[in-house]
DNA sequence: TGACTGTTGTGAAAATTTTCTTTAGCTTTA
DNA sequence: TAAAGCTAAAGAAAATTTTCACAACAGTCA
């Protein structure tokens, strides 16, 4: 149906018997309009061969890291991923952190500014620590976005009514637990802070690993922000009560720097004495010896949300998505087989390939 | 004068004798306006009460980082402390990356569009490699900026007519080989690519302090953008021409990084056979052995280049600024007293407290 | 030199967004 | 239980932005 002349909001509101203002609401997204209204107008702009990104003047996408110090490598990269794609579809990114508490009931959040104004941002990726109310917050003023699902807080039933993506961390964690359970290591430990929430889902792959393989998951953890320290902690006071372990989990790759740094003191050597992994792949490649860890695809992720966020605009009405990027064990020189194991293939004189 | 009822578009173009299409050009910085009319729409509107920015009065500040793949954590960090800084004084920021040629005349440059609109942002601060073209584009359209002025290309009289802030890193590359030649190094190679110009400053300083002490700057460069690759090529290619070398001066911390690599290929051990030094203090923790390295305080240059920014929005037509924040060598474990001293310490039965 | 072409800069008008008002459906309260 | 008060949602009106057309000017080519 080629529409003659031109098409506008005016054509458009007089196709679904609505005003231009509504129209207007509608086609960029802004102010509350009835979910029922809403699809009407799209439809009648669809019909009229009329698109919402071809409509709007402003192409640009914000993303929001939520209640980060946003010093992550990690973070970097998937705003650094996010930002190629942007600029490969023809649109421009924002960048902003925002703090905000998760017990603040949505109605008392405050946006930053430059969100809310919406003839600049079309849409917002939402990476770093968030929790629902925010979420019911931009669905109640009808902002588009799209979610890096690992670290929310929340009802999860909610968080399924968005278009979530997810680093599969929970089967990195499994993943890097099996590498070393294959290498025939019993007492492993997982350091970390199970308070914060981006450890929670690897510490869950570890212990669904742990318990596949009828071995009680141990966890040595501390509860400080800084991860270097929680990972230096968490093996000291895990060494000085004379636990016994062959091989630690680390929450993350700076947590494992506190690991080692702890295992050095104590003149243990890795992978020697002790195997170590971490995850995210942020400074592993710094430590001595190379920390093997879990690679997620950071800027992959970036992709996908920037995908999720283009698609919600371009259909407003399409039913939520939920995108898991998988993740890649990367073996480096810090796991080996463990003392015990070891001197037995020695004995018996074996000479299986190294796992 | 408090100018009764509303003041909108309508009541500055009247004042003006132009249109309102024309106002309001002027006022969101859309759209080419000849100078002298802009200027008169500007004061009519500043006798009204009315200022640009003022008018819907948003407190924003834009970070702008040019020409970076924005994954270092040095400008990560800038940005952290002026987004602190910002908070503290009630301003918001926003983030964002922005790729240009130096060469682009300035009058084709095109910014991003958040940016040209000052109805949402009063100022910019401009950090990653910047090149005058830029600047004088943004001085042109009367937007409000600082600079980080470590890696700016161009004529310095065009620079010395911003408020910039500097890293002190001229300083720190002397420090950092000021402390190697006080330990007893006399053979000492930068390793980096000086094409790049965020290597430039801190080479400045290790060239000083050299010809300071009536030695020779020996530097092994490789044209490559990752600095890893960089230090260990760089290294490499020393140690494979048999030169002679007891110290190295790495460009910054992931040369460094690439730096022990080839050490420890060649089975040199640090700091017994080759002590060396890096600069930014990114991951240099993270290297074993600990790397000494310099400091650059980027929290405090953000804080800085937010607090040169906002002066400068307060009182319009202050003086130019320069500031520069000082650096701060950290002493780790990559650093000893060259083989020859050492032996010539042993011998002589000296006991000077190391330095 | 004069016609042609392209570039700016402007106001008028059209399009769009935002604000203001109204209405209808709830909830609260006396 | 009815009046008062609230809130969401939509239209009307105002404000603002963008498009369009045109004039003024500069350069170019026969």
């Amino acid at each position: 149906m080629p529409p003659r002349g031109k098409v506008g909001l005016r054509e458009i509101a007089k196709a679904a018997h609505v005003s231009i203002a509504t129209a207007s609401r509608v086609m960029n997204g802004n102010g509350r309009v009835d979910p029922k209204i809403q699809k009407v107008v799209l439809a009648e702009a669809r019909k009229l061969g009329v698109t919402p990104s071809q409509q709007f003047k402003s192409r640009t996408l914000a993303f929001l890291l939520s209640n980060r110090a946003m010093l992550h490598a990690f973070h970097s990269r998937i705003l650094s991923g996010a930002e190629a794609h942007c600029a490969a579809r023809g649109w421009d990114m924002v960048f902003l952190s925002y703090h905000y508490s998760p017990h603040t009931p949505w109605n008392e959040l405050h946006l930053p500014r430059v969100i809310a104004r919406r003839d600049l941002i079309r849409g917002v990726i939402l990476a770093g620590t968030n929790s629902t109310n925010l979420l019911e917050l931009l669905l109640h003023k009808g902002i588009t976005f799209s979610l890096l699902g690992n670290n929310v807080m929340g009802e999860q039933a909610r968080i399924e009514k968005c278009d979530v993506v997810y680093a599969d961390d929970i089967q990195g964690g499994f993943d890097a637990t099996q590498h070393l359970l294959r290498l025939g290591h019993r007492s492993i430990w997982f350091v970390g802070n199970d308070r914060l929430p981006w450890f929670a889902r690897f510490l869950q792959g570890y212990r669904r690993a742990m318990l596949e393989s009828g071995l009680t998951p141990r966890e040595s953890t501390v509860d400080s922000d800084k991860d270097t320290e929680c990972g230096f902690l968490g093996t000291k006071s895990l060494l000085a009560r004379g636990e016994e372990v062959t091989a630690i989990v680390a929450g993350n790759d700076e947590v494992a720097g506190g690991v080692y740094k702890a295992l050095r003191d104590r003149g243990l050597s890795i992978p020697q004495d002790v195997a170590v992994v971490g995850c995210d792949d942020t400074v592993g490649m710094w430590l001595f010896p190379a920390l093997s860890t879990t690679r997620e695809f950071p800027e992959q992720l970036g992709k996908s949300l920037v995908e999720a966020v283009l698609r919600r605009i371009e259909t407003p009405d399409q039913d939520p998505q939920s995108i898991t990027v998988p993740t890649e064990f990367i073996r480096r020189d810090s796991c080996g087989r463990p003392p015990q194991v070891l001197e037995e293939l020695t004995q018996d004189a074996m000479h299986g390939s190294p796992i």
